[in-house]
DNA sequence: AGATTTTGTGGACTATAGTCCGTAGACTGT
DNA sequence: ACAGTCTACGGACTATAGTCCACAAAATCT
């Protein structure tokens, strides 16, 4: 799993572990909606200033976040089956 | 202090800490060294891609070097004085 | 099945990330 | 003072981050 996917999905997993819409999570973080789609399915390379604003807005520290991200990048490593 | 000025200084110090110069880095790890320049100095906001390149050339985890982030620029939160 | 909410996707657009050239300043060592 | 290395900075350029509109496709609920 290349970054820009593990990014998506880490997003993707955090957001519905608070059973928040893409929409919600939009209006919260002062993004687009239509580019939070666009990130969980990885196609989008998000800026730092954008990975700060997600993470708090989820109620991760940064760097928590980004350990989630290396940590799924890592789970799905091996497994060349993947891609939710 | 903001968080572009945090990992521009956060990057120059990790940088500095290996004795590299702006041209190394940027030869190590495919960027421009005038790009260097500008995020050590807080003028550019990197993508996710970028620090993640940065921070391995370094030899950090990215979520090491995140965190090193949050702690600069935590730490100089409170003093108004500060800009190095 | 039908109604409602949520998500995917396209197109058009603006702002800025990142490159590449050159040159002037700063710093170090001799 | 001079030479050499390193960094700041300008301008011009291309690629892409991020917005906004509209609509179709899924998913969820009753």
């Amino acid at each position: 799993m290349e970054l820009l996917h593990a990014f998506g999905n880490t997003l993707k997993q955090i957001r519905k572990k608070k059973s928040w819409s893409q929409e919600e999570l939009a209006y919260k973080s002062g993004l687009d909606r239509t580019y939070i789609s666009l990130l969980e399915r990885g196609l989008r390379n998000p800026t730092l200033l954008t990975i700060f604003s997600l993470a708090n807005c989820l109620g991760y520290q940064p760097n928590q976040f980004i350990k989630e991200v290396e940590n799924i990048m890592e789970l799905n490593h091996r497994s060349d089956i993947v891609e939710n």
